[in-house]
DNA sequence: TTGAAAGCGCTAACAG
DNA sequence: CTGTTAGCGCTTTCAA
């Protein structure tokens, strides 16, 4: 079956003038000017218009404009037999917020061969987007860098470096560990260990030092633990060598759920019960959170208040031409359920 | 601190010509059919291309073409409280094979008051886009009859209607159910029970007429519970009930893993072990699989060849008009896991 | 093989 | 309040 059609040309402004009767220019007025234009004659072109089905074609606004109405959101590269299970309610919250904007998002990957700011690059340089919504955002993170000396707008979901832009937002999560520490010292744990990941990333820094600091604050007795990856097997061993040492920590804090299924085992292994004997809590609220048995405390992240923010910010850069004077942190939510214990 | 550039003027064809000392057409020609240039002409051009780091406008170029190499993708809602965590992994899919084909897309949505179908009409008219992406489509899905009428590219995860263009590809459902229910007859297994939720999805139907079809196939005695929506408490009463009767069934599959965690819970509570007593397989393969305990055998769905064959079938009809004589049905990977028992 | 001219559909500027 | 003119940056004729 073959459909190709003939490249159907629309329906053009010289259409709906031709049938109101009016010139080009008072249909282009009706919709973008319409103050300009007796009630009377409003009324019938837009009638006209609706009939037609009339819609500016968007490449020859965009052409004669100048701005596009689409936000690139580089889409970070992910592991499609283990995907990201906070990627769709973030682009959720940032389809909804956009588009409460007029503005649609438009997902964008470097070539194969090509590097992350000639991606960039070209998206500017054809004039195919108003600006870059960035996620996972590094300490240093070289297309914040690159857009910064472009002079082009985007919002980060991290933290830029200070003489930067500051248009970013992030979740404050050293001070929602430290909220869960308080939590965990105020039902009397002393000994307290961090399990963490070491990948690098700078919101794991946070998290271990908001943990820190929570622990110093009510003088808590500390342990650190760090495993390399996201091992199964490692975090099972770590944790399994944590919980049978003589003095074993009460509680254990864990810098991502998804390490959790380790520490899980490994306090069966031990013949622990979680909640009785051995308190845990984690971050991020993934969705399997209510699967582990106990059902597990986390910190829950606002990516819709993010979402928001970013959005927001970004097109106050695209249409205002005015950059924040400083970086948002939003409270993480602290969802407390049994593994916390008592 | 504010940052409102002059809107720049970008570099134009223009200005590479007079630095190439060559027309403006010629520059066309380079990038768009360089075969007509003499090869030395080509190189310096190039060249100078490269330098100037010239890339062609893409609203002026579209507006001439008619061509926009982007694809829209009807954002599905999400709860973002309790978001779908496969989305991540689809769009990874989505984005890297239309990136491979040159192709971004474009995440859009009905803007508050606007019927999906206007919204199709609204990018439609204004030549945003050169064609639909759509999921989770229903068997009488409004947006395929829309385009249809439209005559308008698209390709549709999920199936159409006998009428409409075959342009879709869908999991196998029907075949990997028939699977499961093999391997669970192999195992012994002669009373099995089909758990399902009622959201009236047609995938959903597929998987039910599936398990039917297998236990028909291997002569066993089947149970078929429909729970309405996803309320956890509805669905361990009804797997409690199921398990309390006479003649209970000694295997349970689940139409999707979210499900089973409800089932874990009431078989627990009918003081039953999964995997000794109880074998329980599901669908979906969400990341919750290995968390539960034993870890859940079920249906992995094969969103990358999904991805990669819509994409296919998509620009297949867009660029070369041809639309696909039938459906693509794609096998599901059975994960055996401990669930299922021995 | 290269150059000139026209026009895609729209809107801003100006004139009536 | 409405109509005319020009031009955004590109590519597709057509002519040289």
């Amino acid at each position: 079956m073959t459909t190709r059609r003939p490249r159907e040309r629309g329906v053009t402004v010289e259409d709906v003038a031709r049938a109101a009767g009016v010139s080009r220019q008072t249909i282009s007025n009706a919709l973008n000017a319409p103050h300009r234009l007796k009630a009377e004659t409003l009324e019938r072109v837009s009638a006209v218009i609706e009939q037609l089905g009339y819609r500016p074609d968007q490449s020859a606004r965009s052409l004669k404009s100048g701005t596009r109405r689409i936000i690139a959101y580089p889409t970070p590269v992910d592991d499609p037999a283990n995907p990201n299970p906070l990627m769709g309610g973030f682009l959720e919250a940032v389809v909804a917020a956009s588009g409460e904007a007029g503005y649609r998002i438009l997902l964008v990957r470097p070539r194969p061969g090509q590097s992350q700011e000639q991606a960039l690059d070209e998206l500017i340089a054809a004039r195919t987007v108003d600006g870059f919504l960035l996620s996972d955002v590094l300490r240093d993170d070289p297309r914040v860098a690159h857009l910064t000396a472009a002079g082009f707008p985007f919002a980060a979901f991290g933290r830029t470096a200070p003489g930067q832009p500051q248009s970013w937002a992030d979740v404050d999560s050293a001070q929602a560990m430290i909220d869960l520490v308080g939590l965990i010292a105020a039902r009397g744990h002393r000994r307290v260990a961090f399990l963490a990941s070491t990948g690098g990333q700078p919101w794991m820094d946070d998290r271990r030092d908001g943990f820190l600091a929570g622990a110093r604050r009510h003088h808590l007795t500390t342990q650190v633990y760090s495993v390399p990856g996201d091992d199964p097997a490692g975090i099972v061993a770590a944790t399994r060598d944590l919980l049978s040492g003589r003095a074993r920590p009460t509680a254990v804090v864990v810098s991502g759920d998804w390490l959790t299924l380790g520490v899980y085992t490994a306090a069966r292994a031990e013949g622990l019960e979680i909640g009785e004997d051995l308190a845990v809590a984690a971050f991020d609220d993934l969705p399997i959170t209510g699967f582990l048995q106990p059902a597990l405390t986390t910190v829950r992240l606002p990516l819709r208040r993010i979402a928001e923010a970013l959005i927001n910010r970004l097109l106050r850069i695209i249409e205002d031409g005015v950059t924040p004077e400083a970086g948002l942190l939003l409270p993480g939510e602290l969802v407390v359920r049994p593994s916390l214990g008592p």
